[in-house]
DNA sequence: CGTGGTGTTGAAGGAAATCAAGCCCGGTGG
DNA sequence: CCACCGGGCTTGATTTCCTTCAACACCACG
């Protein structure tokens, strides 16, 4: 992000900023919201499916997931976590966890003070609005996962989330070069759009046939985003809905 | 619903109640809130994929669905809207709704005033919670849907569907007679747990052979709940969620 | 009395799961 | 240093589930 005030590099802020103009105070407020840093290794989970929740969090660097394993030893990934994304919210609600969230990579996060957070949205309506948007938007990434899921070919879908995931790092301001390449084991990403790792694996075969992605050990790289982009049947108005900003 | 004071009779009031104890005081003030009464025949929608949102509502009676269409004229129902539901809360913030949402039945709604539900909520923390916590179901809602699509047998998923949705009656305070029928047709059961209407009609078909439920022309009948709660692997945990309601 | 939404059936083809190996590579420990 | 191991990836063969296509019966409705 260019031009930003410094204290606007706290990803909370990063993120909404993308929204809509927040100014050094706005930021400075959310970032006096943060108790403390902390850190997850790969595979280490940051709640389970159960559990009490723990506090709220922000991601500061890496990549999580929230998942729902089933009895039978199979995985649905829900959606997938970088910086700026929060969780955690519903543990002022809910009592226990319907999903877990876990680390894919390491893991960079900062604990929030809910309290402070919810009387600071009370001060500062237009802050509210936009924590309100980000919400709003994961629900709508969640809308989209289904879709997916449901009634898209598994290939079309595949693509479409490679998209995505690449598009939402760049707008938490995760430059060009490194918002091509995603972290995510085929495991993962067979888990994430409801099919085998095998059938998932030959789905990345024809990507990589056509010259659309490279895959490097635990990676995929995009080589050809606008070929996905017409492969996943991309539309451009998803996750560039804007909000109303003002009132 | 026995002994509720009188007030709480409105639908909104009615599902926060099921949470948590509400007052006559708070329902009376949720009730201050809603605008007017509206009415949508069956197949009409309420809002269209792409539209500018129209104000916030909540469902008194009847059956809506929120879907997608996509290009192909395939359609992925999201989720069901029964009595009490809100939508449109997304109308604040995002300036063009990102699916559709129609009537399946003949429906009734009240129009809300959101900007006094905002103010009721900053100055009635304990009615924001529960509102909260209502938002915060339907996107649990929607993560067991996305969980189901993706990796459950379609089976199973149907009978899941199924269970959920008499559970989400009966919570809303619809006698358990009523709470069996779900006025839903094959076609949309299909289109909601993301499979063909002949294989849907096929899976129906297995459920009726075992005594679980029987059809009627445009709705399905529980049977056998308990029967249905086994095949769909129901866990109890799942909608029983509390919230923390003391703050 | 047609017409269209709804439900039902059969047959055939396709998409994806499952089963069963085997490879590559990085790390660990003997 | 090398052997071994395990996580990630790849391939082929087989089976299962689900879609598609094509009819047709059945109300409910205008």
């Amino acid at each position: 992000m260019h031009g930003l005030p410094n204290a606007t590099q706290e990803p909370l802020a990063v993120k909404l900023h993308a929204l809509g103009r927040i100014d050094e105070r706005d930021a400075a407020a959310l970032q006096s919201c943060v108790l403390a840093e902390g850190h997850l290794e790969p595979g280490a989970d940051f709640v389970r499916f159960g559990d009490a929740y723990p506090a709220a969090i922000v991601i500061l660097s890496g990549w999580a997931m929230r998942y729902r394993e089933l009895s039978d030893g199979s995985r649905q990934i829900l959606n997938f976590l970088i910086r700026g994304d929060a969780a955690g919210f519903a543990a002022t609600i809910l009592a226990r966890a319907d999903h877990s969230i876990g680390a894919i990579t390491s893991v960079r996060y900062a604990r929030l003070d809910s309290a402070r957070l919810l009387d600071l949205v009370g001060h500062n309506p237009r802050l509210g609005v936009l924590l309100f948007w980000s919400v709003a938007l994961e629900e709508a990434v969640l809308r989209e996962h289904l879709v997916g899921v449901g009634k898209r070919p598994a290939l079309q879908q595949l693509a479409h989330l490679l998209v995505e995931l690449a598009e939402r790092q760049r707008r938490v301001g995760i430059d060009a070069q490194t918002a091509r390449c995603l972290p995510l084991t085929q495991v993962a990403l067979a888990d994430a759009i409801g099919v085998s790792e095998i059938h998932g694996n030959r789905l990345l075969q024809t990507l990589r046939r056509d010259g659309l992605v490279t895959t490097n050990r635990r990676a995929v790289v995009i080589e050809d985003e606008d070929g996905l982009r017409r492969i996943a049947r991309w539309d451009d108005t998803y996750l560039h809905r804007d909000a109303r900003l003002c009132r």
